[in-house]
DNA sequence: AACTATTTATAAAT
DNA sequence: TATTTATAAATAGTT
Protein backbone atom coordinates (compact mmCIF):
# COMPACT_ATOMS: atom_id res chain seq x y z
CA UNK A 1 0.00 0.00 0.00
CA UNK A 2 2.58 2.65 -1.10
CA UNK A 3 4.79 3.82 -3.68
CA UNK A 4 6.31 0.47 -3.62
CA UNK A 5 5.89 -3.39 -2.71
CA UNK A 6 7.20 -4.07 0.73
CA UNK A 7 9.08 -7.46 1.57
CA UNK A 8 8.32 -8.77 4.78
CA UNK A 9 11.81 -8.18 6.73
CA UNK A 10 13.34 -6.16 9.48
CA UNK A 11 13.28 -2.78 8.01
CA UNK A 12 16.99 -2.06 8.56
CA UNK A 13 17.29 1.63 7.98
CA UNK A 14 16.53 3.26 11.60
CA UNK A 15 14.40 5.88 10.37
CA UNK A 16 12.41 4.74 8.34
CA UNK A 17 11.44 1.73 10.78
CA UNK A 18 10.49 4.31 13.02
CA UNK A 19 8.60 6.20 11.11
CA UNK A 20 6.97 2.82 9.74
CA UNK A 21 6.17 1.44 12.86
CA UNK A 22 4.51 5.16 14.13
CA UNK A 23 2.43 5.09 10.88
CA UNK A 24 1.13 0.85 11.52
CA UNK A 25 0.73 1.06 15.14
CA UNK A 26 -1.90 3.94 14.41
CA UNK A 27 -3.07 2.02 11.75
CA UNK A 28 -3.61 -1.25 13.68
CA UNK A 29 -5.10 0.74 16.46
CA UNK A 30 -7.91 1.90 14.34
CA UNK A 31 -8.69 -1.38 12.48
CA UNK A 32 -8.84 -3.00 16.40
CA UNK A 33 -11.29 -0.47 17.31
CA UNK A 34 -13.59 -0.75 14.04
CA UNK A 35 -13.28 -4.33 14.65
CA UNK A 36 -14.23 -3.78 18.29
CA UNK A 37 -17.17 -1.72 16.89
CA UNK A 38 -18.19 -3.28 13.89
CA UNK A 39 -18.39 -6.51 15.31
CA UNK A 40 -19.21 -6.43 18.75
CA UNK A 41 -15.96 -8.17 19.38
CA UNK A 42 -13.65 -7.71 22.82
CA UNK A 43 -10.36 -6.83 21.16
CA UNK A 44 -7.15 -6.12 23.05
CA UNK A 45 -3.50 -5.07 21.84
CA UNK A 46 -0.43 -5.14 23.59
CA UNK A 47 2.73 -2.87 21.39
CA UNK A 48 6.13 -2.44 22.06
CA UNK A 49 8.60 -0.86 19.98
CA UNK A 50 11.84 -2.08 19.47
CA UNK A 51 13.46 0.32 22.07
CA UNK A 52 9.85 -0.81 24.50
CA UNK A 53 7.98 2.13 24.67
CA UNK A 54 4.52 0.49 25.07
CA UNK A 55 1.39 1.26 23.54
CA UNK A 56 -1.94 -0.33 23.77
CA UNK A 57 -5.29 -0.47 22.72
CA UNK A 58 -8.43 -2.39 24.48
CA UNK A 59 -12.23 -2.10 23.57
CA UNK A 60 -13.64 -3.30 26.53
CA UNK A 61 -11.18 -3.14 29.57
CA UNK A 62 -7.95 -4.63 29.16
CA UNK A 63 -7.98 -6.60 32.55
CA UNK A 64 -10.67 -8.15 31.59
CA UNK A 65 -9.79 -9.59 27.97
CA UNK A 66 -6.48 -10.40 29.08
CA UNK A 67 -7.65 -12.50 32.08
CA UNK A 68 -9.80 -14.02 29.52
CA UNK A 69 -7.68 -14.44 27.28
CA UNK A 70 -5.38 -16.36 30.04
CA UNK A 71 -8.54 -18.86 30.96
CA UNK A 72 -8.86 -19.94 27.48
CA UNK A 73 -6.15 -20.20 26.65
CA UNK A 74 -3.14 -22.26 28.37
CA UNK A 75 -2.78 -19.99 31.69
CA UNK A 76 0.13 -21.35 33.86
CA UNK A 77 -0.52 -18.59 36.43
CA UNK A 78 2.30 -20.41 38.44
CA UNK A 79 4.99 -18.71 35.96
CA UNK A 80 3.53 -15.63 36.26
CA UNK A 81 3.56 -16.02 40.44
CA UNK A 82 6.87 -18.38 40.68
CA UNK A 83 9.26 -15.21 40.51
CA UNK A 84 6.54 -13.08 41.83
CA UNK A 85 6.49 -10.79 44.58
CA UNK A 86 3.43 -10.03 46.82
CA UNK A 87 3.01 -7.26 44.63
CA UNK A 88 2.53 -9.70 41.95
CA UNK A 89 0.30 -11.70 44.51
CA UNK A 90 -2.12 -8.70 45.12
CA UNK A 91 -2.66 -7.50 41.44
CA UNK A 92 -3.38 -11.29 40.73
CA UNK A 93 -5.75 -11.42 43.35
CA UNK A 94 -7.74 -7.98 42.62
CA UNK A 95 -7.50 -8.65 39.01
CA UNK A 96 -9.15 -12.10 39.63
CA UNK A 97 -11.28 -10.28 42.41
CA UNK A 98 -12.51 -7.64 39.42
CA UNK A 99 -13.59 -10.64 36.84
CA UNK A 100 -15.26 -12.07 39.64
CA UNK A 101 -17.39 -9.17 39.86
CA UNK A 102 -17.50 -8.50 36.18
CA UNK A 103 -19.33 -12.05 36.14
CA UNK A 104 -21.52 -11.60 39.05
CA UNK A 105 -22.92 -8.42 37.53
CA UNK A 106 -23.67 -10.59 33.91
CA UNK A 107 -25.04 -13.30 35.65
CA UNK A 108 -27.18 -11.83 37.73
CA UNK A 109 -28.23 -9.31 34.73
CA UNK A 110 -28.75 -12.48 32.75
CA UNK A 111 -31.16 -13.71 35.34
CA UNK A 112 -33.22 -10.78 34.61
CA UNK A 113 -31.79 -9.32 37.99
CA UNK A 114 -30.42 -5.12 38.81
CA UNK A 115 -31.14 -4.55 35.47
CA UNK A 116 -32.09 -0.69 36.57
CA UNK A 117 -28.64 0.81 35.40
CA UNK A 118 -29.28 -0.57 31.74
CA UNK A 119 -31.06 1.42 29.05
CA UNK A 120 -33.34 -0.18 26.32
CA UNK A 121 -30.17 -0.39 24.09
CA UNK A 122 -28.64 -2.66 26.35
CA UNK A 123 -32.09 -4.62 27.26
CA UNK A 124 -32.43 -5.37 23.99
CA UNK A 125 -29.08 -6.85 23.90
CA UNK A 126 -29.60 -8.87 26.62
CA UNK A 127 -32.67 -9.83 25.21
CA UNK A 128 -30.92 -11.52 22.44
CA UNK A 129 -28.56 -13.14 24.27
CA UNK A 130 -30.92 -14.97 26.50
CA UNK A 131 -33.06 -15.88 23.27
CA UNK A 132 -30.10 -17.33 21.50
CA UNK A 133 -29.03 -19.52 24.42
CA UNK A 134 -33.08 -20.72 24.66
CA UNK A 135 -32.42 -21.60 21.37
CA UNK A 136 -29.08 -23.12 21.22
CA UNK A 137 -30.65 -25.74 24.50
CA UNK A 138 -33.37 -26.34 22.34
CA UNK A 139 -31.30 -27.62 20.08
CA UNK A 140 -29.23 -29.88 22.39
CA UNK A 141 -32.37 -30.81 23.80
CA UNK A 142 -33.50 -32.00 20.37
CA UNK A 143 -30.28 -33.63 19.79
CA UNK A 144 -30.35 -35.40 23.22
CA UNK A 145 -33.86 -36.70 22.32
CA UNK A 146 -32.65 -38.24 18.86
CA UNK A 147 -29.99 -39.84 20.18
CA UNK A 148 -32.09 -41.56 22.78
CA UNK A 149 -35.21 -42.71 20.04
CA UNK A 150 -31.65 -44.42 18.13
CA UNK A 151 -30.14 -46.24 21.27
CA UNK A 152 -34.09 -47.62 21.53
CA UNK A 153 -34.06 -47.98 17.90
CA UNK A 154 -30.75 -50.41 17.92
CA UNK A 155 -31.72 -51.98 20.70
CA UNK A 156 -34.93 -52.86 19.58
CA UNK A 157 -32.97 -54.33 16.13
CA UNK A 158 -31.50 -57.00 19.02
CA UNK A 159 -34.26 -58.00 20.30
CA UNK A 160 -35.79 -59.03 16.78
CA UNK A 161 -32.88 -60.46 15.36
CA UNK A 162 -32.44 -62.42 18.61
CA UNK A 163 -36.17 -62.91 18.31
CA UNK A 164 -35.88 -63.92 14.94
CA UNK A 165 -32.82 -66.90 15.38
CA UNK A 166 -34.79 -68.37 18.85
CA UNK A 167 -38.01 -68.89 16.57
CA UNK A 168 -36.13 -70.63 14.36
CA UNK A 169 -34.29 -72.48 16.85
CA UNK A 170 -37.65 -73.69 18.44
CA UNK A 171 -38.60 -74.57 14.75
CA UNK A 172 -35.74 -77.01 14.56
CA UNK A 173 -36.36 -78.42 18.20
CA UNK A 174 -40.09 -79.06 17.37
CA UNK A 175 -39.11 -80.54 14.42
CA UNK A 176 -36.79 -82.75 15.96
CA UNK A 177 -38.47 -83.97 18.82
CA UNK A 178 -42.13 -83.05 18.13
CA UNK A 179 -43.34 -83.70 21.29
CA UNK A 180 -41.13 -82.84 24.65
CA UNK A 181 -42.56 -79.15 24.45
CA UNK A 182 -42.18 -76.74 27.54
CA UNK A 183 -39.22 -74.70 26.12
CA UNK A 184 -41.87 -72.71 24.70
CA UNK A 185 -41.78 -70.94 28.46
CA UNK A 186 -38.40 -69.96 27.98
CA UNK A 187 -37.75 -68.72 24.33
CA UNK A 188 -37.62 -65.01 25.57
CA UNK A 189 -35.51 -65.00 28.34
CA UNK A 190 -32.07 -64.63 26.26
CA UNK A 191 -33.32 -61.74 25.21
CA UNK A 192 -35.26 -60.61 28.14
CA UNK A 193 -31.39 -60.28 29.45
CA UNK A 194 -29.86 -58.41 27.00
CA UNK A 195 -32.39 -55.55 27.44
CA UNK A 196 -31.74 -55.73 31.35
CA UNK A 197 -28.04 -55.55 31.03
CA UNK A 198 -27.80 -53.01 28.52
CA UNK A 199 -29.91 -50.59 30.90
CA UNK A 200 -28.92 -46.67 28.62
CA UNK A 201 -28.23 -43.66 30.87
CA UNK A 202 -31.52 -42.78 32.35
CA UNK A 203 -33.04 -39.73 30.19
CA UNK A 204 -35.21 -36.80 30.70
CA UNK B 1 -12.35 -0.31 1.47
CA UNK B 2 -15.36 -1.82 -0.12
CA UNK B 3 -18.53 -1.38 -2.61
CA UNK B 4 -19.25 0.70 -0.41
CA UNK B 5 -18.57 2.89 2.94
CA UNK B 6 -19.13 1.65 5.80
CA UNK B 7 -20.70 3.54 9.23
CA UNK B 8 -19.08 2.76 12.19
CA UNK B 9 -21.23 1.27 14.42
CA UNK B 10 -22.45 -2.70 15.45
CA UNK B 11 -23.68 -4.02 12.29
CA UNK B 12 -27.16 -5.34 12.55
CA UNK B 13 -27.49 -8.00 10.56
CA UNK B 14 -25.71 -10.78 12.10
CA UNK B 15 -24.64 -12.48 8.89
CA UNK B 16 -22.80 -9.97 7.67
CA UNK B 17 -21.05 -9.13 10.89
CA UNK B 18 -20.00 -12.51 11.58
CA UNK B 19 -18.29 -12.63 8.00
CA UNK B 20 -16.86 -9.31 8.58
CA UNK B 21 -15.66 -10.29 11.58
CA UNK B 22 -13.85 -13.24 10.13
CA UNK B 23 -12.61 -10.81 7.16
CA UNK B 24 -11.37 -8.09 9.21
CA UNK B 25 -9.94 -10.76 11.91
CA UNK B 26 -7.84 -12.39 9.70
CA UNK B 27 -6.34 -8.77 8.57
CA UNK B 28 -6.14 -7.33 11.74
CA UNK B 29 -4.06 -10.54 12.82
CA UNK B 30 -1.97 -10.06 9.30
CA UNK B 31 -1.40 -6.63 10.09
CA UNK B 32 0.02 -7.69 13.63
CA UNK B 33 2.63 -9.82 12.74
CA UNK B 34 2.96 -7.08 9.71
CA UNK B 35 3.89 -4.95 12.29
CA UNK B 36 6.02 -6.97 14.42
CA UNK B 37 8.41 -8.07 12.03
CA UNK B 38 9.21 -5.34 10.01
CA UNK B 39 9.76 -2.98 13.08
CA UNK B 40 11.07 -5.27 14.92
CA UNK B 41 8.34 -4.81 17.63
CA UNK B 42 6.21 -6.59 20.43
CA UNK B 43 2.85 -7.15 19.94
CA UNK B 44 0.46 -9.30 21.37
CA UNK B 45 -3.41 -9.26 20.35
CA UNK B 46 -6.32 -11.01 21.29
CA UNK B 47 -9.40 -10.99 19.99
CA UNK B 48 -13.01 -12.22 21.27
CA UNK B 49 -15.92 -12.46 18.97
CA UNK B 50 -19.19 -11.42 20.53
CA UNK B 51 -20.10 -15.17 21.05
CA UNK B 52 -16.92 -15.27 23.18
CA UNK B 53 -14.67 -17.37 20.77
CA UNK B 54 -11.09 -16.75 21.04
CA UNK B 55 -8.77 -15.82 18.92
CA UNK B 56 -4.77 -14.45 19.56
CA UNK B 57 -1.65 -13.68 18.33
CA UNK B 58 1.93 -12.71 19.74
CA UNK B 59 4.88 -11.85 17.94
CA UNK B 60 7.13 -13.31 20.27
CA UNK B 61 5.26 -14.86 23.52
CA UNK B 62 1.72 -13.56 24.81
CA UNK B 63 2.88 -13.98 28.78
CA UNK B 64 5.81 -12.05 28.08
CA UNK B 65 4.33 -9.63 26.43
CA UNK B 66 1.07 -9.32 29.03
CA UNK B 67 3.28 -9.50 31.88
CA UNK B 68 5.43 -6.29 30.38
CA UNK B 69 2.23 -4.76 29.84
CA UNK B 70 1.35 -5.41 33.45
CA UNK B 71 4.46 -3.95 34.80
CA UNK B 72 3.77 -0.87 32.68
CA UNK B 73 -0.22 0.21 33.12
CA UNK B 74 -1.73 -1.70 35.58
CA UNK B 75 -0.51 -2.74 38.85
CA UNK B 76 -1.87 -0.83 41.63
CA UNK B 77 1.41 -0.15 43.49
CA UNK B 78 0.24 -1.06 47.21
CA UNK B 79 1.61 -2.42 49.88
CA UNK B 80 0.81 -5.50 51.31
CA UNK B 81 0.67 -5.64 55.30
CA UNK B 82 2.03 -8.55 56.93
CA UNK B 83 -1.14 -10.29 58.06
CA UNK B 84 -1.63 -12.71 55.30
CA UNK B 85 1.22 -16.06 55.07
CA UNK B 86 1.64 -17.31 51.39
CA UNK B 87 -0.41 -19.86 52.52
CA UNK B 88 -3.34 -18.01 52.77
CA UNK B 89 -3.08 -15.77 49.51
CA UNK B 90 -2.37 -19.16 47.46
CA UNK B 91 -5.47 -21.03 49.07
CA UNK B 92 -7.27 -17.66 48.56
CA UNK B 93 -6.36 -17.30 45.11
CA UNK B 94 -7.32 -21.04 44.24
CA UNK B 95 -10.33 -20.38 45.62
CA UNK B 96 -11.25 -17.30 43.62
CA UNK B 97 -9.79 -19.30 40.56
CA UNK B 98 -12.62 -21.53 40.85
CA UNK B 99 -14.98 -19.16 41.42
CA UNK B 100 -14.07 -17.70 38.22
CA UNK B 101 -14.30 -21.17 36.47
CA UNK B 102 -17.63 -21.86 38.07
CA UNK B 103 -18.81 -18.05 36.92
CA UNK B 104 -17.79 -19.06 33.51
CA UNK B 105 -18.88 -22.25 33.09
CA UNK B 106 -22.05 -20.85 34.54
CA UNK B 107 -22.09 -17.81 31.50
CA UNK B 108 -21.25 -19.93 28.99
CA UNK B 109 -24.31 -22.64 29.46
CA UNK B 110 -26.34 -19.31 29.91
CA UNK B 111 -25.43 -18.48 26.49
CA UNK B 112 -26.37 -21.89 25.38
CA UNK B 113 -22.81 -23.05 25.17
CA UNK B 114 -20.32 -26.29 26.08
CA UNK B 115 -23.69 -27.89 26.97
CA UNK B 116 -22.60 -31.67 26.35
CA UNK B 117 -21.78 -32.46 29.91
CA UNK B 118 -25.11 -31.60 30.81
CA UNK B 119 -28.50 -33.62 30.89
CA UNK B 120 -32.06 -33.65 29.77
CA UNK B 121 -33.05 -32.36 33.66
CA UNK B 122 -30.22 -29.72 33.89
CA UNK B 123 -31.31 -28.70 30.19
CA UNK B 124 -34.40 -27.53 31.64
CA UNK B 125 -33.49 -25.68 34.40
CA UNK B 126 -31.36 -23.79 32.52
CA UNK B 127 -34.11 -23.00 29.77
CA UNK B 128 -36.75 -22.17 32.55
CA UNK B 129 -33.78 -19.35 33.69
CA UNK B 130 -33.37 -18.20 30.54
CA UNK B 131 -37.25 -17.84 29.86
CA UNK B 132 -37.05 -15.89 33.86
CA UNK B 133 -34.76 -13.40 32.62
CA UNK B 134 -36.61 -13.00 29.29
CA UNK B 135 -39.48 -12.45 31.04
CA UNK B 136 -37.98 -10.13 33.58
CA UNK B 137 -36.53 -8.20 30.86
CA UNK B 138 -39.53 -7.78 29.03
CA UNK B 139 -40.77 -6.41 32.50
CA UNK B 140 -38.33 -3.96 32.79
CA UNK B 141 -38.52 -2.67 29.30
CA UNK B 142 -41.93 -1.99 29.72
CA UNK B 143 -41.89 -0.42 32.56
CA UNK B 144 -39.04 1.95 30.54
CA UNK B 145 -41.34 2.45 27.61
CA UNK B 146 -44.63 3.32 30.55
CA UNK B 147 -42.18 5.71 32.55
CA UNK B 148 -41.39 7.71 28.85
CA UNK B 149 -45.21 7.89 28.17
CA UNK B 150 -45.69 9.25 31.58
CA UNK B 151 -42.80 11.98 30.29
CA UNK B 152 -44.65 12.40 27.45
CA UNK B 153 -47.64 12.59 29.41
CA UNK B 154 -46.78 15.22 31.72
CA UNK B 155 -45.14 17.43 29.17
CA UNK B 156 -48.51 17.41 27.02
CA UNK B 157 -50.87 18.35 30.51
CA UNK B 158 -48.21 21.44 30.77
CA UNK B 159 -48.43 22.14 27.04
CA UNK B 160 -52.29 21.74 27.09
CA UNK B 161 -52.22 24.43 30.81
CA UNK B 162 -50.29 26.68 28.98
CA UNK B 163 -52.42 26.82 25.83
CA UNK B 164 -55.39 27.22 27.80
CA UNK B 165 -53.81 30.21 29.51
CA UNK B 166 -52.95 31.93 26.60
CA UNK B 167 -56.24 31.15 24.77
CA UNK B 168 -57.83 33.23 28.01
CA UNK B 169 -55.40 35.68 27.32
CA UNK B 170 -55.75 35.96 23.93
CA UNK B 171 -59.41 36.04 24.26
CA UNK B 172 -58.95 38.88 27.00
CA UNK B 173 -56.58 40.88 24.55
CA UNK B 174 -59.07 40.77 22.00
CA UNK B 175 -62.04 42.07 24.04
CA UNK B 176 -59.82 45.22 25.07
CA UNK B 177 -58.71 46.26 21.57
CA UNK B 178 -61.19 44.82 19.11
CA UNK B 179 -59.22 45.80 16.21
CA UNK B 180 -55.27 45.34 16.75
CA UNK B 181 -55.51 41.72 15.59
CA UNK B 182 -52.27 39.75 14.33
CA UNK B 183 -51.11 38.54 17.56
CA UNK B 184 -52.69 35.18 16.35
CA UNK B 185 -50.14 34.59 14.44
CA UNK B 186 -47.66 34.56 17.80
CA UNK B 187 -49.84 33.08 20.36
CA UNK B 188 -48.55 29.37 19.96
CA UNK B 189 -44.50 30.45 20.55
CA UNK B 190 -44.66 30.35 24.15
CA UNK B 191 -45.62 26.51 24.43
CA UNK B 192 -43.22 25.22 21.45
CA UNK B 193 -40.50 26.78 23.23
CA UNK B 194 -41.23 24.78 26.37
CA UNK B 195 -41.30 21.58 24.18
CA UNK B 196 -38.02 22.63 23.14
CA UNK B 197 -35.96 23.32 25.96
CA UNK B 198 -37.59 20.63 27.88
CA UNK B 199 -35.94 17.36 25.72
CA UNK B 200 -36.01 14.55 27.88
CA UNK B 201 -33.65 12.01 27.63
CA UNK B 202 -33.71 9.85 24.49
CA UNK B 203 -34.91 6.56 24.47
CA UNK B 204 -34.77 3.10 22.63
C1' DA C 1 -15.36 -19.41 -0.98
C1' DA C 2 -14.23 -16.43 -5.07
C1' DC C 3 -14.71 -12.07 -7.37
C1' DT C 4 -14.32 -6.93 -8.12
C1' DA C 5 -15.36 -2.17 -7.45
C1' DT C 6 -14.05 0.78 -4.07
C1' DT C 7 -12.19 2.45 -0.06
C1' DT C 8 -8.20 2.52 3.01
C1' DA C 9 -3.63 2.23 4.35
C1' DT C 10 0.75 3.52 3.62
C1' DA C 11 5.74 4.00 1.18
C1' DA C 12 8.06 7.42 -0.67
C1' DA C 13 8.58 12.07 -1.49
C1' DT C 14 8.26 16.75 0.27
C1' DT D 1 6.70 15.29 12.42
C1' DA D 2 2.95 16.56 9.02
C1' DT D 3 1.16 16.54 4.42
C1' DT D 4 0.80 14.85 -0.15
C1' DT D 5 0.58 11.48 -3.68
C1' DA D 6 0.93 7.24 -6.15
C1' DT D 7 0.16 2.73 -5.36
C1' DA D 8 -0.57 -1.57 -2.76
C1' DA D 9 -3.85 -3.85 0.29
C1' DA D 10 -8.03 -4.64 2.46
C1' DT D 11 -12.55 -5.44 2.16
C1' DA D 12 -18.07 -4.65 1.29
C1' DG D 13 -21.18 -6.20 -1.51
C1' DT D 14 -22.08 -9.58 -4.88
C1' DT D 15 -22.23 -14.12 -7.18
Amino acid sequence: MGRGKVELKRIENPTSRQVTFSKRKNGLIKKAFELSVLCDAEVALAIFSSSGKPYNFASHDMHGTISRYRQEIGMPYSIVSGLGTMETWRSEMDELRRTVGNLETRLKHLAGEDLSSLGMKELKQLERQLKTGVQRIHSRKRRLISENANVLRRRLRVLQEDNTHLHKRLKELDSLNASSSNLTGVWPYDAFQRIVEDEGPALM
